[in-house]
DNA sequence: AACGTTTGCGGGAACGTTCCCAAAAATGCA
DNA sequence: TGCATTTTTGGGAACGTTCCCGCAAACGTT
């Protein structure tokens, strides 16, 4: 710190009015001059009062600009943690999408807690963002009711609540598609590790699952659906269970990526091995899975598009509603005709 | 947006000038009770204001606070990517810490482009930020100076560039633990998946390596160590090349967790098998190593002790220079003794 | 009781922008 | 050229805080 005050350059401020006075304008049409917002005009003054402004590295100040402005570009995401890959692809898909408009994404985490998550959304409105994505919803959360009463522009990504506007993949189809193609490969008998019942996104996978075998006329079988949740543990499990059964299945449908490696380290503990005994399909396509010893089959979602279909949903130009994108089969070698 | 416009509560902002009537004292005092900054008194005055901003819901506007104040209580993070799962650790280590101090932590990535890296940083000093925290450390890496110049505060994480002040991991350490732990087992011909040379973090580990060997009075074998990168395919061509040796190696210390992944894909790929045939070392311990088929045997790293000393180094209460916290060994199911 | 010393409080000037508004300059048209 | 209209410009008031400073009240000490 010492250092910094002793330093040569001498660290004061460049200001709006240092450009003005070295560029003989006023500080209102510096102002005008840089405001990324205007189309920025190229007559001469204009260039003039750019170059003068880069000269003496004048950035504005971002603080007193959001005050006056009354918004700050910056806009709030919340997921239940970093660690899990999805969320930050996604937040990675965000930040990246708001940059092109010139905003800034920041995050905060709530760990699946409700409680953590009114938290973490207090933080970021005190922090004044534009906007909150959210990534949490709940069954029956009326979190969104209570933003929309605060005033705060919000909107719903990955998972939705059934009302609020929300954007989010086409978890059916994508259920549809895992399971199709499992069938495709001849599989009757087709597990499926099925998330939580509180997530839309799992519940909307599982009734591709049923679509899919509906379609195909092949009986649902309750024993063949066992609930989990999103962790790698919940789907070793989950997957334990279906190979205790009598008549296991000759394939498996996880609800996520994660649960796809629980799943196929409990084949593996039972003896069994994957796809030559048991195919397997995980959710998302997190880097890890294409690296894996058996590459995994699964099913990409577009985040980008997702995110940018939020972005346009917090800021008007599209209406409210639950926006969904169209996910992609991604096969690989960890499914294979029944053998 | 025409529903926030119309809704019950006029969305006028509570001020600090409007406490101040409804408590009658002035805003000055208001403003000074409400600091949190200051130790707050328990006066029957103090009590009444809080009571009263309570009551109208008055929360302080950060961007005007910020502009008064000169800093903006945010601390930025610069991280290759999110995705890979230690940084998302690292991250979440230092946006708790921060916290805890009052301070939010903002993240900009740069996919290891040093291009991206100066963007990056940019993007968040322009954002005000009060330090950065750079975990993107290379070789003859300069960019240290450059902020340093403009009198940004800053402090390397995870790798340093030998000079300025940085918080890591005691890599030669951990490299060491590892090695000594295949060693202990028995093992003499030791492979090392050795990650890039332009980071210290590698570097380090590499030194544990060798230390560890000579130690053991183990001649150090150059075809055993394999330079990569840190990705999952790196780590999987490093190892299909210590398969193909001649005289290949009974244990394999991989760089980071990602690497032995590969690794552990490379060598069930060459017909052999973890532990039996080969033991495998990780390091980092991220959350996916312990739940696969066979759990990965790694280093793990205290991140939140790491993310601290960033803190403090960023602020004053500690000294620059380099500060290492210890990491322990985590044994698991992928070392073997020799068989 | 008188006098320094501390403590608490309020007025008001910053902080660096943006944006309203009135005035000036440029443009168009007859 | 003269007048109406558009575009550009600068002055100055916000935006909501914090913090300096002066004053009054409370406190101790002799």
């Amino acid at each position: 710190m010492a250092d910094a005050q002793t330093s040569m350059k001498t660290k004061v401020r460049v200001t709006l009015h240092d450009v003005a006075r070295e560029a003989g304008v006023s500080k209102s049409t510096v102002s005008r001059m840089l405001d990324e917002r205007l189309p920025n005009s190229d007559s001469p003054k204009a260039r003039r009062v750019r170059e003068v402004a880069q000269k003496l590295g004048y950035v504005r100040d971002l603080s007193a600009a959001n005050l006056r402005r009354g918004s700050t570009g910056t806009i709030g995401v919340i997921v239940p943690r970093l660690t899990d890959t999805v969320m930050a692809m996604f937040y990675e898909a965000v930040s990246a999408a708001a940059a092109q408009q010139g905003r800034f994404a920041i995050v905060a985490t709530t760990d699946d807690n409700p409680e953590a998550s009114r938290n973490a959304a207090e933080a970021l409105i005190r922090r004044g963002v534009d906007g909150l994505i959210l990534t949490t919803a709940r069954e029956g959360d009326h979190f969104g009711d209570e933003l929309r009463d605060r005033g705060v522009p919000f909107v719903y990504a990955l998972r939705h609540n059934g009302a609020s506007a929300a954007s989010v993949g086409d978890d059916q189809f994508g259920g549809y598609l895992a399971t199709r193609h499992l069938i495709d490969l001849g599989h009757r008998r087709i597990g499926i590790v099925a998330g939580p019942s509180y997530a839309t996104s799992s519940q909307g996978r599982l009734d591709g699952y049923r679509q899919a075998l509906a379609e195909a006329d092949i009986e649902i079988e309750s024993e063949l659906i066992v609930a989990s949740t999103f962790s790698i543990e919940s789907g070793e499990e989950a997957t334990r269970n279906l190979m205790q059964l009598v008549n296991p299945p000759t394939a498996i449908f996880a609800i996520n990526d994660n649960t796809a490696i629980g799943s196929m380290s409990a084949i593996i503990q039972s003896g069994r091995s994957v796809p030559n005994d048991i195919s397997l399909v995980g959710y998302n396509d997190i880097p890890i899975v294409s690296r894996l010893p058996v590459p995994l089959t699964t099913v990409r979602v577009p985040f980008d598009r997702v995110a940018e279909l939020a972005l346009q949903q917090l800021f008007g130009e599209n209406e409210g509603g639950i926006h969904r994108v169209t996910p992609t089969l991604i096969p690989r070698r960890s499914t294979a005709p029944i053998g």
